[in-house]
DNA sequence: TGTACATCAGTGAACGCGCGTTCACTGATGTAC
DNA sequence: TGTACATCAGTGAACGCGCGTTCACTGATGTAC
């Protein structure tokens, strides 16, 4: 063979790491299939070797993106002392870095009103991969009892995704920075008890 | 003239009505102009005798849909007693209602990601949109003084615009519900006093 | 060892399709004289 | 009053373009004998 036997399982990578980010900056019809395999330095043709469909794709990335942030925020989480793990993670999702790199950012916050509008079978697979990634960050959750972390993440989670996807759509810096400062002392104050920060 | 004086006014604030809703529902790549006007009995070629082009459009959509918002929850308040109309709003903007009915809901949870992927002249034209709806909702919202009533909508309303948008993004009703009752209980709590629900 | 063939990741032109936009036209009515 | 012309909201075919997808091909390497 041509290539190393690794070599189409690492283009396949390659792809859903490149679609994971431009899907995320651009929206799924933002973001076309022969201009994601240019920027990886590849053709077209050969994209229907690897995925059946761009549908496909959209989901691999996704999944891909959940996958990523929750690794971030399990870093996040290991580097912060204990007790304040939590406070960490509120004040790196809601860190103006995150707000500035949205291709590597939450899915929520950069494609949450695309997934109400996909047709149920992709919405099916998506919330599967949105399940693994509650799932994985429920042990930094707040709550006595695996039930109560779960309400918490989807009480902090979607609330700090609306603050960052509005603070996106908002185009003045200073408005920007001003609305993610106010979420951020705003979930802090709610959720990591009455430590200032 | 074939048509009396108002007819085009009227034709053109039916095209924003249903753009409004529209693109609200399916996003901007959702929605074609064809389609658009087919479903208001008209045909494409007259479009452009209303709008110069399609983002023109959108704007103008988006500028209604905020406005058509701010006059829901309006009303949704002045219909409750004093003291209890910050728990209305709370409720309405987190009802299975609202929830199910993107077209005529929240510009923020429909598109807020659509928004800050736009060209800067058109997010621009949007900001300011958004800015009239911020100034209507202000005298709604809790706090002491202009300044803390800005603060507190900008904490509110995208933290619900995320929790409906997530709850959207779930195809499971009985998850979709328990996310838009666990985000309410949340938000009466932290905003309009204990006051159970 | 040498030769013919099989494999297969990647190529790039071509396809059909739907989109936003343009444009010559329609036809009912108003206006000029 | 009657006739010729102007107006203009709306029509629908046509345009160019970019998209997702298909397909015959390439060429480096492995395999059979």
């Amino acid at each position: 063979m041509r290539y190393p036997d690794t070599h189409k399982a690492e283009t396949r990578e390659r792809i859903i790491g490149m679609a994971a980010t431009s899907f995320r900056e651009k929206g799924n019809f933002g973001q076309g299939i022969a201009g994601l395999m240019s920027n990886l330095g590849l053709t077209i043709g050969g994209f229907y070797k690897h995925f059946s469909s761009k549908d496909e794709l959209y989901v691999e990335a996704l999944t891909r993106g959940f996958e990523e942030t929750a690794r971030q925020a399990a870093a996040v989480a290991a580097s912060a002392p204990d007790g304040l793990k939590l406070q960490a993670i509120i004040k790196w999702y809601l860190s103006s870095g995150h707000l500035n790199d949205t291709g590597n950012g939450c899915v929520l916050a950069a494609l949450g009103p695309e997934i109400g509008r996909l047709q149920p079978e992709l919405q099916g697979k998506i919330n599967r991969s949105m399940q693994r990634y509650v799932d994985s960050l429920l042990p930094l959750m707040p709550g006595n009892s695996p039930d109560e972390q779960r309400m918490n993440f989807f009480i902090l989670i979607p609330g700090m995704a609306g603050a960052l996807m509005t603070a996106r759509a908002i185009a003045a810096p200073r408005m920007r920075s001003k609305i993610l400062r106010a979420a951020r002392e705003f979930y802090l104050h709610a959720f990591a008890g009455k430590t200032a920060r």
